[in-house]
DNA sequence: GCATTTCCGG
């Protein structure tokens, strides 16, 4: 019987199945079982079928939860919107006397680095260190990326220097922080020096130039990667067609597309948007469009949209611009400020002053505020239809 | 049984 439900369970795709076997659950008295309660707080609090309230409303309901149930909650938290709420989870499992385990800490690590609080790691270090964690691997990767992630490069290489054993993503951490921290000689150094390099270590590398607007670097080190590293994967290029993007070289694009192609690289979302946008960037509009449409019924987001809605814009297709946002409303894709950005720019390429106006207030009335870009925009919109 | 590292649009 338990086995039978954890295996519908693990099918489950949707929140409407979520909530359904939840309900059946209950029906048979099973909310008590810690295995298929565990299982369903699992996917209610970290699938795409749920969402991390509903895992807590789920989690509040557990008689007596485990390091494993406390665990999944506090996960969940730290990759949600409030990362905050990570904490007070953490702070209600240790009154509750549960002791965090070797889990605990990589997943707290990770809401500090999401909250860009440094000193909020800090305390997880301490608590970490007081527990007697000083040597564990994983737990210290996760504070090397928590500080590298706050910028405090300084505090991430000594909890580097002072694992006895390190491993490739202890490595590949200090290299991405020196990275993200503006600084690619560190970084370098760091790729040369360590012992082993995966896809990781040369991702980080190659997405580091980029970051830093040394875009050739970025291509060239994809050049060598090609002939002495590991194959790339979609991670890698998504960093790579955005070098191209920058550059304007169109052939290259192409041929990174080929690249992802002939390697059976998974099409994520993120990748079509990396190469729709890479395709608009260098003028190629019909091949931005073509991957843009790709696979009917395809996912889609409003990232997606804005890279094509703004390749057409930066092209003067102001018309083709404006109504592809229809069609995306259509979609149901709410619009964010990015797509106003985008609009605005399209009146701007077209002179159309009245709907400039027209999208410049529906951002606050969907409750976005204009920023220092959006009345730029304006501005531009403005003088260029020859208004003072 | 949960695990740390790389990526998108202005």
């Amino acid at each position: 019987m338990f086995q039978a439900l954890i295996n519908v369970l693990v099918k489950c795709k949707s929140f409407s199945e979520l909530k359904q076997i939840h309900a059946l659950v209950i029906t048979f008295g099973l909310r008590h079982e810690s295995p298929i309660s565990s299982k369903l707080l699992s996917l209610a609090a970290l699938s795409g079928a749920g969402n991390i309230d509903y895992g807590y409303r789920l989690f509040s309901t557990l008689p007596a939860p485990r390091v494993f149930d406390w665990n999944t909650v506090i996960r969940g938290y730290s990759i949600s919107k409030n990362p905050n709420k990570s904490f007070s989870v953490f702070i209600k499992m240790l009154r509750a006397g549960v002791f965090p385990d070797y889990l605990t800490y990589p997943f707290l690590a990770k809401a500090s680095a999401r909250l860009l609080k440094p000193e909020l790691g800090g305390l997880i270090h301490g608590h970490a260190l007081k527990n007697g964690f000083q040597l564990d691997k994983f737990i210290n990767n996760s504070l090397i990326h928590m500080y590298a992630s706050c910028h405090d490069i300084v505090y991430a290489s000594r909890v580097f220097d002072e694992m006895p054993m390190k491993n490739i993503v202890s490595w590949n951490a200090m290299l991405d922080g020196y990275a993200k921290c503006g600084d690619m000689a560190s970084a370098r150094q760091v790729f040369d020096l360590m012992p082993q390099r995966d896809v990781v270590s040369w991702s980080c590398l190659i997405d580091g130039y980029v970051k830093n607007g040394d875009h050739k670097e970025a291509l060239a080190i994809f050049e060598e990667m090609l002939v002495l590293g590991p194959k790339a994967n979609e991670v890698t290029m998504v960093s790579v067609l955005c070098a191209c993007a920058h550059l304007g070289a169109l052939d290259q694009g192409r041929s990174m597309h080929c690249y992802v192609m002939d390697n059976g690289l998974p099409m994520t979302l993120v990748l079509r948007t990396s190469l729709v946008d890479m395709y608009a960037k260098c003028g190629a509009i019909e091949e931005a469009l073509y991957v843009f449409r790709g696979v009917s019924n395809g996912k889609t987001d409003v990232l997606l949209w804005n890279a094509m809605i703004g390749g057409l814009a930066i092209h003067g297709l102001v018309n083709e611009s404006l109504e592809l946002f229809t069609e995306m409303q259509i979609a149901g894709i709410v619009p964010d400020e990015i797509t106003y950005l985008c609009l605005l720019s399209a009146c701007a390429h077209g002179g159309l002053v009245k709907e400039a106006w027209y999208f410049f207030e529906c951002l606050g009335k969907h409750g976005m505020t204009p920023k220092s870009e959006h009345y730029a925009c304006m501005v531009d919109v403005l003088a260029r239809a020859g208004q003072k």
